[in-house]
DNA sequence: AATAAATACGACTATAAATATCGTATTTAT
DNA sequence: ATAAATACGATATTTATAGTCGTATTTATT
């Protein structure tokens, strides 16, 4: 409850440790599965993503693998969380709209501002400045 | 993914139903479980848990039902998290210890500023407040 | 005293979401 | 031609949450 899912620490994980070699060239998802001990194909799958929203740069073939984009420098943790998982709610109602109280909730106004105070906190937070 | 769960939603349901009608004597859980469609058995194990933490009053026998303990005045939403819920912590290494990546974790500072931000913002909200 | 309306609570099941794996295709340096 | 890398859809597994069931206890009312 409550929880960073594995996806956001593992793509987390992973900018920062293409950040720290950035000058080495491209990372290939094996070296930072292997050193995080994170399952190389579910790290694959993440890292892909985050290339599709042009946060980092795939680089194909022998010598191929990651390296960070431009587009990275102006990321915050709430554009992560949204490209990695779709749109950011702390209640189901606040993204899917087919919740079974909604017809009798008297929390929805305290719950609307919860989330933005939350939103907030992950707006806030550059990825860039994550050390 | 960072969602509040359905316990909590729950929760403050209830507190506000009952708050609402304080004068009518003890609430019982088929009129909240009724009025909000709330599973009537799960909803009763989250009343018992909110009666045994001294938030709630529980009146037994015919014309039984829970009224609001002073405690509750000076509730917060993290409080209402952690007995509900156990130690409140955005990932499991905050709580668990039994971290895969724990060894080689190049994100654990960050992470834990970041769980700090999201504490207070719980910390700060009384469930009181919440209208 | 009997009854019925309520809470108490442990054990169990079901469901959905997150996590992980598999198979195959494509790209490209050497 | 080969091998090392990404691309990606499909599937399987695991876990946490959500929900159910059965039985016991308490107590107001009759």
């Amino acid at each position: 409850m409550l929880k960073l899912s594995k996806t956001i620490e593992y793509a987390l994980m992973s900018i920062n440790h293409i950040n720290q070699c950035d000058e080495d060239g491209p990372i290939p998802v094996k070296k930072i599965s292997t050193q995080h001990n994170i399952p190389f194909e579910l790290l694959a799958k993440i890292l892909q993503k985050l290339s599709k929203a042009d946060i980092l740069k795939a680089i194909q073939g022998p010598k191929g693998g990651y390296q960070l984009n431009n587009k990275y420098k102006n990321l915050t943790l709430i554009e992560l969380i949204e490209i990695l998982e779709g749109p950011f709610g702390i209640t189901d109602c606040l993204t899917d709209h087919n919740c079974e109280q909604i017809a009798k909730c008297n929390i929805i106004n305290p719950i609307e501002k919860i989330n933005s105070q939350v939103y907030q906190v992950f707006n806030q937070i550059k990825i860039n400045e994550i050390t």
